[in-house]
DNA sequence: TTGCTTATTGGTCGCACACTCAATAGCATC
DNA sequence: GATGCTATTGAGTGTGCGACCAATAAGCAA
């Protein structure tokens, strides 16, 4: 399955090809790490020779950052799209908690934690990765700052709040390689919390209507 | 430096020589991460052959599990101790902050970003972390618990303030390798003043007087 | 159909890693 | 001072990695 004997090959315009490699690369790293991201596991995803991701990445580093760009810029979008969509900022803001603390963003969660950490060694990767931080934190700066305008915020420093916001949530993030179960909904709601009181709502205002309860255990609230 | 022509084999009890490898492997473990113990890298710190790691660690996995339980227990020890200190816990939970979000605390930051992510790939690692998290709360949770025996803090679940406290910890360790200094001190403060809500005290009660600002840019409260 | 540009291949090199094991020598004990 | 146990060495195995480059063939244009 993972390599037919390829008697043809299929020579691509390198546009295309670029991203057909970066396509894959970002596939590896939210599935597998970025640490799975090497020429022949690449080469193998596309059926084509290592040499040619070499080719058009003559430093793996740059094809990882590349990834990593792709992917948190793919999520970033669906996550908080540039054009706001319309009904009330508390509903955006409250959309956004159900998918940042829930099971679907999880990958995503790891592959913060994966590039927060890679950073440390991977200087290209560290600079994507400050690139962005200041990206997901106007976002999410912008929409407080709408919610704030519409009179339904109220906060001194939308972007601060952002900050802060992300801070949280990269807290729980961290623990997705470790049991990410074993928070009762009372930690999980931790972001959402902040947000609630940063942002003067009360509580459970960015809440929405929870989903049946995954476990047996109830959560007296 | 590093190796000056050993000629004379220096024969150590099993204790001694486990003991005094774990603990090369932990220093090497906070100053440059985990994946930098190798057994060449840990023997060349000892003066001894790579084989003589192996020979007490098998498979390395194990040595970088051991490795990090011994760095963040030596911790924990001197940022919790088992026997508490006379004082106050309000000033006991101060200092705790005052130290888990100092740049002296940096490297052991990076070590907990590093466990946690390397732990999707090791699970011997994986347990250890468990662990010391369990540990960790414990010795936080039973602070806070003092505190609320002695009528100095107010909460319902003494374990759960714990966990919330350590997870906003954990969001701003994140930052720990894309630069920390950008985060103005009202942002650094988001631990302590999670803490101070949770435990219902005073904005500013369980920060210290604050050493001289580090920038000149000025906080306003 | 022919030719030409260039995307793609295949092979190779050097390096770092974990792991294995028979041979060696330190040192405590007698 | 001789002896025996065993901590330690040295040498070697196999794997996977990034990087490099001359040779090849796909597919467009003439």
């Amino acid at each position: 399955m993972t390599s037919s004997v390829q008697r043809k090959r299929i020579r691509k315009s390198p546009d295309d090809r670029r991203a057909e490699i970066v396509g894959a690369a970002a596939a590896v790293a939210l599935t597998e790490g970025l640490e799975c991201i090497t020429l022949r596991r690449i080469a193998d995803e596309l059926d084509v020779r290592p040499g040619l991701i070499s080719h058009y990445f003559p430093a793996v580093e740059d094809l990882v950052a590349e990834a990593f760009g792709s992917a948190a810029t793919a999520e970033l979008e669906t996550l908080l799209p540039a054009d706001p969509p319309d009904g009330s900022s508390l509903n955006h803001l409250a959309r956004f908690f159900a998918h940042t603390t829930g099971p679907d963003y999880d990958d995503m969660s790891r592959l913060w934690l994966n590039v927060r950490h890679l950073s440390r060694y991977r200087p290209v990767l560290r600079e994507r990765v400050l690139g962005q931080e200041t990206l997901w934190r106007g976002r999410l700066g912008g929409v407080v700052q709408a919610g704030v305008d519409r009179g339904e915020f109220r906060t001194e420093d939308a972007n601060l709040t952002a900050v802060r916001i992300l801070v949280v949530i990269d807290g729980l993030a961290s623990h997705a390689n470790t049991g990410l179960g074993n928070h009762p909904s009372s930690v999980t709601r931790l972001a959402a919390a902040t947000a609630e009181r940063e942002l003067g709502l009360p509580d459970g205002a960015l809440t929405l209507p929870e989903p049946p309860a995954r476990t047996s255990t109830d959560e007296q609230s």
